[in-house]
DNA sequence: GACCTTATCAGCATTCATTGCTGATAAGCA
DNA sequence: TGCTTATCAGCAATGAATGCTGATAAGGTC
């Protein structure tokens, strides 16, 4: 994503107000490969912001959405995590014991749907998960 | 996944009991390719046996993924899916608006993680995902 | 700098998928 | 046929995510 000052000029430019709390989620996604979750992300915000509302942290993540700045991941861990790094297009590599996710920025050339199986289909991205345990859930 | 027979089998030679229920539910799952949720298998199970409940749906799909009749998929769609074809090794494209999720026959030779990125991760299964618009739903 | 309009916030209730729990039932063995 | 005990049905509970509403404050205007 962006940094802080250009991602509230954007929100601004769309009619968006660029509140203190936002700037703060926005703060924390800075440079965070951590993958975090909502959750992690209400828990870290709440040291800065005691009074902020899991609800805000849900809606500023869904707007960062629609703004293009962040990805929502499912990947099977059981909650939403939110992926600041659109800028190197990389794949995911997870742990099935604590949920952690790490980035692997590689990109597989031919990986596409043959034609034969696209049966009417348009697709628009392709995600490649693998899983395993990771070092210290081994 | 076997078939209803010789999963039975499989369930008794475990301690299980092949109940009337699990074989119904096993018989559904025969040759199914439309990775159905729980909820839709209750549905078609309802009309065989209209007592059957929910909870039993769960626990029998849960107990064919311990004997590795079936796989439980988490595509992001909302909801778990099964998967009982594990014979032929495949990827998934999936619906983003409806769900629908479709069998992508196709191997990628080449996906693995570079010992780089490892970091200690010891890695156990690959999943390929593509996502868009199914030919309704365009 | 003060004012006003209205998007946003906090906090709570609600939804949805899934799992926990318990007395009653029936599968499979002797 | 009878007995033991895993399994079932039905309901309560969990956890992630969203809906809702009065109160608040962001940011443009004067």
């Amino acid at each position: 994503m962006q940094s802080v000052q250009e991602v509230t000029a954007t929100m601004r430019a769309k009619g968006l107000r660029a509140t203190p709390q936002r700037q703060c989620i926005i703060r924390l996604l800075q440079d965070n490969h951590s993958h975090p979750t909502v959750e992690s992300l209400y828990e870290e915000a709440l040291g800065e912001m005691p009074t902020i509302s899991q609800r805000t942290v849900y809606q500023t993540v869904h707007d960062l959405e629609s703004l293009g700045e962040v990805r929502l991941l499912d990947l099977g861990t059981g909650s939403l995590r939110v992926e600041p790094n659109l800028e190197n297009p990389h794949h995911h590599l997870a742990c099935i014991v604590c949920g952690r996710v790490v980035d692997i920025p590689v990109e597989f050339p031919g990986l596409r749907v043959p034609d034969d199986y696209l049966g009417g289909f348009s697709v628009d991205t392709v995600e490649v998960v693998f899983r395993g345990r990771c070092e210290t859930c081994t």
